[in-house]
DNA sequence: CTGTTAGCGCTTTCAA
DNA sequence: TTGAAAGCGCTAACAG
């Protein structure tokens, strides 16, 4: 099972492997006979560049490595997708790791990436993540990292996230323009940057339209369908239960749409519901879901293009740290409506 | 932004880079109070270890490949997770490719795994793929491909497959079994195994039932929503419209849903659908879609071990190919019943 | 246009 | 227990 290498054609033509390694990679100095030669017998010989060879050669490996905590929701398949366009544009090539919501695996996962030398990083780390050293290893040798979702917060690096604070307050705004008082919001833990920037635009919203803040109703918890169903049916069992659900994603909010429907109540007669991202569920279910929708494929366009200035930056002239913010929009649905 | 070898700390630590190597490596012929030493300082400098020069040098980079036609819906994500905790187990890393059901992709992603010298490879291919050639690089060299779902026909690879034409048999039987009698089947393109054993279920179910096929009633397509569409409203357009739909796949099953709704019809009274694979979007629309469902993590699980069975067989003591079959089981919901 | 040489970072004999 | 030397496959000066 010997794979056939340079020197194999080298000796095989009677050159020497330099020629045999212009030939192959386009230089200009080769005789177009010669190269000719070489070509037919690589590709008689089946021949397949090392790229491990050629990576540690040239200190590059052209491969840009993508974590993400999950990815069974629509949310983060479509941002690869949007980046991984991008960056093959560019010649990059992606490597992809989720760790499934475990501090431990990303620190593994960044371990790995590191010692197979990324040339880059685009990230969006664990619920779980407060401590940021696997990424320093990046930052500290000059190793570009951009953060998408769920960012490294008070970091020089470039960033990519929607505007959450925005969304959020739309959405309690047409929640309470719709004649809703007590809105209740299932909210995400607040290391999460993204889920704190939500909170506040429903604490906002509420304030600038004199609804007064209940407390009971804002519930901070760990993004399980589990502990969402729990809350859902706490908040339902409340003396004076809410009349509206702002939910921090998509997932909650279909979770209580079903505590409500199986409690033989009605969306939205009883419950107004709103939910985040826009997930291609929430028009399919019924009522449909409302839901502050993010461009999601751009997320990953951005991450990557912001990635690429940093990647194509020379030493003397580096790429500043950048953060791009994306808008929000709100999908109006049954669950809000009539 | 030197990144520190073994020969900064051999230096820094009056030694060779044998002995750096062998402290790094937990090797036992080395002395604890050097190893001490080297560790210390690796911590200090912050070395990380280059995985290129060591893939280069042994030959094995311990990366598995995985390539799937796309990844938006559940079932390659969750394919995915299932294949990478085998693979994780022993130690090995994943790469992810996903070809957006372009055969050029394919063969790039291909090419490039094979230039990164991945160990093995876990593939289902795209709906275009009629030529193996880019697989066969890996298998003549003796690097273990085992495929999933969508399999590579008549070759002597391991594959790992769900029972298609059983779960399609069982599918029509009860459809069949609650009254309908014209059954139409949207099916896939028949380059794809797993379209024909479906299919062919589909007619053998009729058959059994002495139910005649209608050739009008079985149209095979290219798996994009925009025709599942067409067809459906074809469907319906017939002057013998059918009464039930037998879908190859969940989206086409929820198009159709969305499809007869949108004339007025009713599911399932004037058409009960079944689809196949039973996304965990099938129980959240109305009515509930009735599903044909596979193991889904089990796929990936067991494609891991396949692999691993070749990756670790000697090569005096090859492992023999092997194709392993699960079974699908029927979930009925509202979509066929009251 | 082609060959020679050095070396990327690491592991692994073979000697000491 | 440690060191010296060879070499994985390739590219890139430098000479010729």
């Amino acid at each position: 099972m010997h794979q056939p290498t340079i020197i194999d054609i080298a000796r095989q033509l009677g050159l020497s492997k330099s020629t045999v390694s212009r030939a192959l990679t386009a230089h200009p100095n080769v005789n177009e006979k010669t190269r000719q030669r070489v070509l037919e017998l690589a590709d008689k010989l089946d021949y397949q560049r090392n790229q491990l060879a050629i990576s540690l050669l040239t200190n590059q490996t052209r491969t840009v490595g993508i974590m993400v905590p999950e990815f069974i929701s629509f949310f983060f398949p479509k941002v690869i997708i949007g980046a991984q366009e991008e960056l093959a544009k560019a010649g990059y090539n992606v490597v992809i790791c989720h760790s499934n919501e475990s501090y431990a695996t990303e620190v593994t996962s960044a371990k790995s990436l590191f010692a197979s030398r990324v040339d880059g990083l685009i990230v969006s780390h664990t619920k779980e993540t407060r401590n940021f050293d696997h990424f320093r290893t990046f930052t500290r040798k000059g190793i570009p990292v951009v953060f998408f979702n769920r960012v490294w917060e008070n970091e020089e690096v470039s960033k990519v996230v929607v505007d959450d604070y925005t969304g959020a307050y739309q959405a309690v705004e047409h929640l309470i323009q719709t004649g809703r008082r007590r809105i209740a919001h299932l909210s995400g833990p607040d290391t999460l940057p993204n889920s704190r920037s939500r909170l506040n635009g429903y604490l906002d919203a509420l304030k600038h339209y004199d609804v007064p803040v209940d407390p009971s109703l804002v519930i901070s918890y760990d993004l399980t369908l589990e502990k969402a169903n729990i809350y859902v049916n706490h908040l339902l069992n409340l003396p004076e239960p809410p009349d509206a659900l702002f939910a921090i994603n998509d997932p909650t909010a279909i979770e209580a749409l079903k505590v409500v429907k199986s409690r033989g109540l009605r969306v939205p007669d009883d419950l107004a519901i709103v939910g985040f991202s826009d997930d291609p569920i929430s028009a399919l279910i019924e009522p449909g879901l409302t839901s502050v929708a993010q461009p999601v494929s751009e997320i990953g366009q951005e991450a990557a293009r912001l990635l690429l200035a940093h990647l194509t930056a020379s030493a003397d002239q580096p790429a500043a740290p950048t953060t791009v913010t994306l808008p929000t929009r709100l999908v109006v649905r049954g669950s809000t409506g009539s």
